[in-house]
DNA sequence: AGCACGCCGACT
DNA sequence: GTCGGCGTGCTC
């Protein structure tokens, strides 16, 4: 909701956040024509000009001489009270400085510069003597299938598929109308009653109920429950409309930008326009339109990745966190953020509502909805006539396979049935690459990272060995590095290209598709890919977990999970849980449209938890068991963590600072946090430097940031090492 | 982050 | 003498 601003007129005091890194706020004096809080001030900073934020008044008492005045205010309209108390409870939350934070409000090209213009056309009148062509009909066709908002000529030319000229030689006529009209242009309104689709008895029983809530003038979260294939998305995007017409603006983060082209479709069909969008795939221009017209509230519906949370909206009401269990949603560098927990908090602060929706809901969200603390709406019933596919176990220790095979013969023979129907077959392995290790035959010598503490991946479409910790890639070695024997090398186990060659050699009428994140270099070739999938030109298609994210393939009815007992392993807090989540949405890809589909699971653990509740459709129940565990350790979301990462160019460096900090356990100890460590790191190198690690353990209810903070700052840090503060870590590595 | 200041060693 | 290496400290 919009709210006005304090005023602070000429010279009167103020505190701004400036972007520079030094952790605190400096006093100004208003400029002459006054300014709000809020403001977003360029101010002179030592020898230069840098952006700031009008924090507040100054109570600072600091000589008058020294105070300099606020150098100009931007166009922009001051930051809502929402964004900059969000600012603040990030950092604290974080632990990270107040500007790293206000940086990821700022991360614009250019929004201090001065609006520009540009030419555009728009519709007029075709007059009576005007000479058709069928060039200058694709122009005006092109022209009123557009959303009205104007385009440039290069645009309309390539829309129409005609050349610039046709459109220049139409303008004289008047049929086409060119105007300088500001370089960034809002974005066009949603028509909320464009396109409502019928909903399923279940949805509109979901919809119904959540009406009542987003009526409610009170901060709400919502956990939004359903099977894959139910329709969560109509479900949210009624939310959606609904807060629109209550004249609000909507956010909706999605985990992987590869997912927006898909999605952006499905609004426009909904709504009759697209979206706005925020991800690191949009260029520079479009993304300093977002900003501005998101502040004026000229975008209406916003889609985006996670650092969209940080948008200075006008008045956000809703927002959408689409497969809320999803890691990605994880800061991994920079301020370590989870961009899910961050949503509820912007949306508390904001009074705005917040929906978390997934099939598989990570355990903290699930926890929490069970608690009463989000309300839970469950879609139960998948939309149409498709029902859940079957899941059946291949208990892999009764099955005759050579080690350099993955593929079973009871898979095989499903294989075999599906594609002889016509119908497509997905095999899920999460594992990039050709071999995850490559040894030598005459010694042993197993092939690693120059500057990491980890085996080189080969990698047999692009002819290298990579590194998927640092992104190094090395040609395959002639000789042994080690004993010097010359092309005895042997991959050992499976990545998806190796099983891929495996299903060729099995399959050999069969067209066979490898999706993996490194196999594409754009965004756009995947969806390309993914597009020609759909259209059914790939019998088998051989993926990652990329596979898993929400796309859907109607001729797909035989999902086979290569090794679902890969995930399980290793002692990571969410290893149960993370391979529950990906295999039931890889099994949930199976029989869409009016195909009923199957999984098979390969495992030599056909008694584990987490397979047999996936495999009896106990998703309840693995829940109840998982945070009986997690309770019982009193782990994550029972407790809490913090975890700390030093890192150095030589080992000593890093476990002396974590020696240091260990001393000062005292003061940790009596806040009620338990301290474990140091320890050399799982991965003890990357890129070149060792890694020490500390864990920070407490009770739910503790408040560790502020302990933490005063903790490490008792230590500086000499020369080249790093420290890190890891809050609700999720990766241990 | 950047920039000035300042305290040392190596040079025209 | 004085040029420039980069450790230290400051920015309203």
């Amino acid at each position: 909701m919009k709210q006005d601003q304090e005023f602070f007129a000429d010279g009167m005091l103020v505190e701004v956040l400036t972007t520079q890194p030094v952790d605190r706020l400096f006093t100004y004096k208003a400029p002459s024509a006054g300014c709000f809080k809020g403001a977003i001030v360029l101010v002179p900073f030592g020898k230069r000009i840098v952006m700031g934020l009008v924090w507040g008044a100054s109570t600072e008492k600091i000589e008058p001489k020294k105070i300099k005045t606020i150098d100009s205010i931007l166009e922009h309209r001051p930051i809502q009270p929402e964004l900059q108390n969000f600012i603040r409870r990030v950092a604290d939350y974080t632990v990270s400085p107040l500007y790293s934070v206000f940086r990821l409000v700022t991360r614009v090209r250019d929004i201090a510069a001065q609006e520009t213009h540009k030419r555009l056309l728009f519709r007029g009148k075709v007059p009576s003597q005007f000479k058709m062509t069928s060039a200058r009909a694709r122009v005006l066709e092109s022209f009123d299938q557009s959303d009205g908002t104007g385009l440039s000529i290069s645009e309309l030319a390539k829309l129409a598929k005609v050349s610039p000229s046709v459109i220049n030689a139409m303008i004289p006529s008047g049929c086409l109308i060119s105007k300088m009209q500001p370089k960034d242009l809002p974005y066009a309104a949603v028509d909320t009653t464009h396109s409502k689709r019928p909903l399923s008895e279940d949805q509109a029983r979901v919809v119904s109920e959540l009406s009542k809530v987003l009526d409610q003038n009170a901060h709400s979260s919502i956990l939004l429950c359903g099977v894959t294939g139910s329709g969560k998305t109509a479900v949210y995007l009624e939310a959606i409309a609904k807060v629109i017409d209550g004249g609000l603006q909507a956010l909706v983060l999605l985990p992987e930008i590869a997912l927006t082209g898909e999605f952006t479709e499905r609004l426009k069909a909904r709504f009759g326009v697209y979206p706005a969008e925020w991800h690191s795939g949009i260029s520079q221009s479009e993304r300093r339109r977002v900003w501005k017209m998101v502040g004026r509230g000229q975008a209406q519906i916003v889609v985006g990745a996670r650092s969209a949370l940080f948008l200075p909206f006008e008045s956000l009401g809703l927002i959408v966190v689409d497969e809320e269990h999803d890691s990605s949603y994880k800061q991994q560098d920079g301020v370590l953020y989870n961009a899910r927990d961050m949503a509820v908090l912007r949306a508390s602060l904001a009074n705005a509502k917040v929906i978390l929706a997934s099939a598989t809901p990570s355990l903290e969200t699930w926890n929490n909805a069970k608690s009463g603390k989000y309300k839970r709406f469950n879609l139960t019933k998948r939309y149409g006539s498709s029902v859940l596919p079957d899941i059946e176990i291949i208990d892999m220790r009764n099955e005759e396979l050579r080690s350099d095979q993955w593929i079973s013969p009871t898979l095989k023979t499903k294989i075999d049935v599906a594609i002889n129907n016509s119908e497509q077959v997905l095999l899920f392995l999460n594992r990039r690459g050709y071999a995850p290790v490559t040894l030598c035959r005459s010694c042993g010598e197993r092939i690693g990272c120059d500057f990491c503490d980890t085996a080189m991946i080969e990698h047999r479409f692009q002819k290298r060995l990579m590194c998927h910790q640092c992104g190094e890639t090395k040609a395959m070695p002639i000789t042994c590095p080690n004993c010097k024997v010359m092309g005895n090398f042997a991959p050992i186990g499976p990545g998806v290209e190796r099983l891929a060659e495996e299903a060729a050699k099995t399959f050999p009428e069969a067209s066979i598709t490898v999706l993996s994140s490194d196999l594409y270099k754009s965004a756009r070739s995947l969806k390309d890919e993914l597009e020609r999938i759909s259209r059914g030109n790939s019998d088998i298609i051989i993926g990652t977990q990329l596979i898993a994210k929400g796309h859907n393939f109607p001729d797909l009815t035989v999902v086979g999970v290569v090794d679902p007992d890969l995930g399980l392993q290793g002692s990571d807090l969410r290893a149960a849980e993370r391979t529950f989540q990906l295999i039931r949405q890889v099994s949930g890809r199976a029989g869409r449209s009016d195909k009923k589909g199957a999984a098979y699971l390969q495992t030599y653990q056909p008694l584990h938890p987490v397979i047999k509740a996936i495999s009896e459709g106990q998703d309840e129940q693995f829940w109840i068991a998982e945070a009986e565990g997690r309770a019982s350790a009193k782990m994550p979301p029972y407790g809490r963590l913090v975890g700390i990462l030093i890192s150095a160019q030589k080992s000593e460096d890093a476990f002396e600072l974590g020696l240091q900090l260990a001393k000062s356990a005292k003061i940790l100890n009596s806040a009620g946090i338990t301290l474990y460590g140091p320890a050399p790191a799982p991965i003890t190198r990357v890129r070149g430097r060792y890694r020490v690690r500390l864990l920070l353990k407490a009770d739910k209810g503790t408040s560790m940031q502020s302990t933490v903070k005063s903790w490490v700052s008792r230590v500086n840090l000499k020369n080249d090492v790093r420290l890190t503060i890891d809050v609700d870590p999720q990766s241990f590595l």
